[in-house]
DNA sequence: GTCTATAATCCGATAGAC
DNA sequence: GTCTATCGGATTATAGAC
């Protein structure tokens, strides 16, 4: 007798599948609003920013980096000027450089703050987690695109801007990728040691699945254009996911 | 009683597994050597390359243009300055010129090329394969990898250098890009069609497929340092996806 | 056909007025 | 603190010698 199993993993984005955590819930747990990140990028560099009065130097700071990101995710950073810069944040040449010394550090203050707040979050799931490895997988997905979807400019720009980096910025993304990359693969670990998962090769799989949490902000309009939500993408992912690896029974 | 059902797409790749095309037949079907591209870029430009003898035209061509990729993959397109260009490639900046008459001509006669190969090969599946969307899918997916393994380079400097297009260049882009998408998507939807596949959501469901198809020219390092060979990534990407679209029955 | 030398422009960064 | 004006250097592209 045959046994019909199918892999619906479209089912999942039906009201009757697994409740997630949503966006909402994300941001209200971490706050990654533009004026929370600039504070700390004042409070980093409070040696070379030499507005005194802070909410004006943070409300200068969202100005100028908003406009960094968005002419650089058109066209690049290298090919941004500052004179561009300068007239579409509404400042002058000058008082850019109140906020920074060079080109590069401006660079660097942007990819620092991703970097930290990838650790930030990722870097720190529920212990109520650490004995169920399906739970934690699911966390870390959703984590990660609720957390790219919040701050998707700046992403963006850290991926498209990694191989540009002064060297020493090179290394720490290489290593970020990987952090990610072993966080998952240890959910899956855990997952075999269980007998949850069935997964042949634990690190190729991770590997696999980092471009399909990749493609949320890098290709963000694609999806946007078809009406996906951040919740939708996130059910169809896992579901996605779950049904490559998970050891499945049937009744 | 309860029949298990592991979802070891791993073992595609063992020795066992369903034997694809290997990146050689590939290669003996399509000859996309730089020579090759490069006298097709001859032709396509003979208007403004000065030379006249074409075999002095398409060694120059090959010298300038893999020059090109290897500078802008790793520093971006636009910081590669033509004085770079010229020392990197041997040749003087006034010879570059006999070539192309701006830098974004460059710039277009490698994207034509990217576009072009695309279509010539994912554009053109074997007659033999219309009435089975399974084996119509997998050879899109092999094609794709063998295709972008064989002009990494290319496909590499096409992805990251889209943003920067000159206006027709990024709607060129788009479409091809949109056009990929649909080949899998109509294989995925005759698979339902046919009874083979479950999809909730075929086009998102293509949409997923991709970034793992372009993960493998954009992040090829990682796989190259583990050892993972053009072969072994197909297996492992069709296993993947098969094991989440697949109408399955078990003895 | 290829080279060297140079034109015209734009860049990041700074000095000094206010 | 912010602006205007400007510096030295690098850029794309071209002209003219060979």
């Amino acid at each position: 007798m045959a046994v019909i199993v199918t892999t619906d993993y479209g089912a999942a984005m039906s009201s009757a599948s697994v409740q997630f955590r949503t966006l909402k819930a994300f941001r209200a747990e971490f706050d990654f609003s533009s004026e929370a990140i600039c504070s700390r990028i004042l409070e980093r560099h409070r040696g070379t920013i030499r507005t005194q009065k802070p909410h004006v130097a943070v409300a200068r700071l969202v100005r100028i980096i908003q406009t960094t990101l968005a002419l650089s995710n058109r066209q690049g950073f290298h090919s941004m000027s500052l004179r561009e810069l300068a007239t579409a944040s509404g400042l002058s040449m000058g008082a850019l450089y109140t906020y920074f010394d060079s080109k590069d550090t401006l660079l660097m203050m942007i990819l620092d703050e991703v970097w930290s707040a990838v650790s930030a979050t990722l870097g720190n799931p529920p212990e109520t987690l650490a004995e169920d490895p399906v739970r934690r997988l699911r966390w870390l997905l959703e984590t990660h695109v609720y957390l790219t979807e919040t701050m998707q400019p700046w992403f963006l720009f850290a991926y498209m801007e990694a191989k540009a980096f002064p060297k020493e910025g090179r290394e720490k993304a290489r290593r970020s990728e990987l952090a990610t990359e072993s966080l998952i693969a240890d959910a899956l670990a855990d997952g075999v040691r269980c007998g949850q998962f069935s997964v042949a090769n634990i690190e190729l799989t991770a590997a696999l699945i980092k471009p399909l949490l990749q493609d949320w902000y890098v290709k963000r309009g694609k999806y946007h254009r078809r009406g996906v939500s951040p919740e939708g993408y996130v059910q169809t992912v896992i579901s996605f996911v779950e049904s490559a690896i998970l050891l499945r029974t049937t009744r």
